[in-house]
RNA sequence: GGCCCCUUAGUCUAGUGGUUAGGACGCUUGGUUCUCAGCCAAGAAUCAGGGGUUCGACUCCCCUAGGGGCUACCA
């Protein structure tokens, strides 16, 4: 059995959106579950849209999710280099040799002239194909163009008998008839490769044994499969996957903004939430089973369940996972990552440990780090404004508020426990119960009627803080 | 326009000729609770449509419709 090599071959036009995340993992997936190499290969060629900035990002972000390649622009290996701005030598060498053995040609036609020959068999209601101008070309009008200074790209020549057959992994068996597609570029007249002689080189030099791709390029494998042929070269084995749509169910692009890896990092996903959603969009492993490690992902990850179909990128149920996450994977784990998430004066009133069960209580519900500062509130240091419901729950409750004023500040004690059985006694005292107990002593600490558990609170409030807030509520009924 | 791919609840999916069509998110209701959340329980909601094949179709075939992709000197 050959070497199982799978790549991930993103070009750095823009941050890496949560598609090319998920073919980066499927790849990833496969290698490791087949004990096979997961390739990084940039293709670049497209020089205008390319950056250098945009490309270390895609690294960083592939790196935060976890999937660690095992040769790539930055690590090298032993089928280098792995940038394509940088294997021009053999792309032209390629197209060279194909113009050679009389199955390219130079083509001098300019882009006015294709515009409009395309545009005329558009109104003819034909194909929008390359009509074969340059392929009838001789060598004397050939030489007379290159003297003029013409600029020349290269065009493959499509065999008449064009109709190619791809068994791929996920679509079963897929016919392309002849006459699909027209003569297409290979080499730009800039010099640089186009994509589908590019991956196709590639792939063959890089030994890559399984692709693992898009749905989008499902129509450009036949012209890749004639470049195969043309060279000499074994295909590679085929899978194309099924894309991720956006809300308006069209393909998710960057120029369309988007969501991007980049972005859940910081408003605060755990990686692995986003890895197991994203591993769950077009593949199901048996089982009823959701919530997945990276290692049991890996042990169950198989290409024959990936499914066909589209599927569409829904932050609701991602948000599901990421909170699943921070609650059952433990929130400790992920204070590091959250710290930096809560506010400037939270951080500053309480030491790392308040801090930590503080976020242990918001865990309980928390899809993001960046939603730290919506449930925050309760554990602000500080006198609480008291508005509309909250103010109303304190106005009629001054009795209450004055006696628990008494009651939490006497004794040494300061827990939880403590605290909750103070209210209760408090409570017994003075004939009142649930709610009307409850609710005025929280609107008074917390500044509102909503919150995590009173007494757990107000113990990490302290109690100097809640002391202060309740008589400054009280004091607020006494001058309105 | 041409070609290719796809079609199970709002969303992600299981299902490979005989199932009460299963699970998850979301939604609704109830329980727990000072409240929110959580947790627990219950519930509503799906095979795009039409033809075949078959004793029997969600499952196989065809057509239609809808969606998507490609049709570039983008990838």
């Amino acid at each position: 059995m050959k070497e199982v090599r799978v790549r991930f071959a993103p070009s750095p036009t823009g941050h890496l959106h949560v598609g090319g995340a998920r073919t980066a993992l499927f790849n990833w997936l496969f290698a490791r579950h087949e004990g096979g190499r997961f390739i990084l290969r940039i293709e670049d060629t497209d020089v205008e849209r390319s950056s250098a900035d945009l490309e270390s990002g895609i690294l960083d972000d592939l790196m935060w999710l976890g999937l660690a390649w095992d040769e790539g622009p930055d690590r090298g290996g032993a089928y280098g280099p792995y940038r394509q701005s940088e294997r021009v030598a053999r792309y032209r060498e390629g197209a060279e040799r194909l113009v050679a053995e009389g199955r390219a040609y130079p083509c001098f036609c300019t882009e006015e002239e294709l515009e409009r020959k395309k545009e005329e068999r558009r109104r003819a209601n034909l194909p929008p194909q390359y009509d074969g101008t340059c392929r009838r070309l001789d060598d004397a009008a050939r030489a007379r163009k290159r003297t003029g200074g013409e600029a020349e790209s290269v065009r493959f020549i499509v065999p008449p008998d064009s109709e190619r057959r791809l068994d791929d992994f996920v679509r079963g068996e897929v016919v392309f008839p002849a006459g699909m597609v027209g003569d297409f570029v290979i080499l730009r007249s800039n010099g640089l490769p186009t994509y589908n002689f590019a991956a196709a080189i590639d792939d063959a030099a890089m030994a890559i044994s399984h692709v693992i791709r898009g749905e989008e390029h499902l129509s450009n494998t036949v012209r890749q499969i004639m470049i195969y042929e043309a060279l000499g070269l074994e295909p590679p084995r085929f899978a194309h996957i099924p894309l991720i749509l956006g809300l308006d169910r069209s393909k998710l692009s960057k120029r369309h903004g988007a969501p991007n890896v980049w972005d859940f990092h910081t408003r605060g996903y755990p990686a692995e939430a986003i890895v197991n959603y994203l591993a769950f969009l077009g593949w199901s492993p048996p089982g009823d089973r959701e919530m997945l490690s990276l290692d049991e992902l890996v042990e169950k990850f198989k290409l024959d369940r990936v499914s066909s179909s589209p599927s569409i990128f829904d932050e609701v149920k991602l948000n599901w996972f990421s909170a699943q996450y921070v609650k059952r994977g433990g929130a400790r784990r992920y204070l590091d990552e959250a710290l930096p998430h809560f506010p400037e004066d939270v951080r500053a009133a309480y030491p790392r440990e308040r801090l930590a069960e503080i976020f242990e209580i918001l865990a309980e519900n928390l899809p993001s780090f960046s939603r730290i500062v919506d449930e925050i509130a309760p554990f602000r240091p500080g006198i609480p404004a008291l508005a509309g419901e909250a103010r109303e729950a304190v106005a009629g409750a001054r009795e209450l508020l004055s006696a628990s004023l008494a009651a939490l500040g006497e004794g040494e004690e300061w827990s939880a426990a403590s605290i909750g059985g103070r209210i209760k006694d408090l409570g017994a005292r003075l004939q009142v119960k649930g709610k009307a107990l409850y609710i005025p002593i929280r609107a008074a600490v917390t500044g509102s009627l909503h919150g995590p558990d009173l007494s757990r609170v107000m113990e990490i409030r302290g109690r100097e803080s809640v002391l202060r807030a309740i008589r400054s509520a009280l004091a607020g009924i006494e001058t309105p």
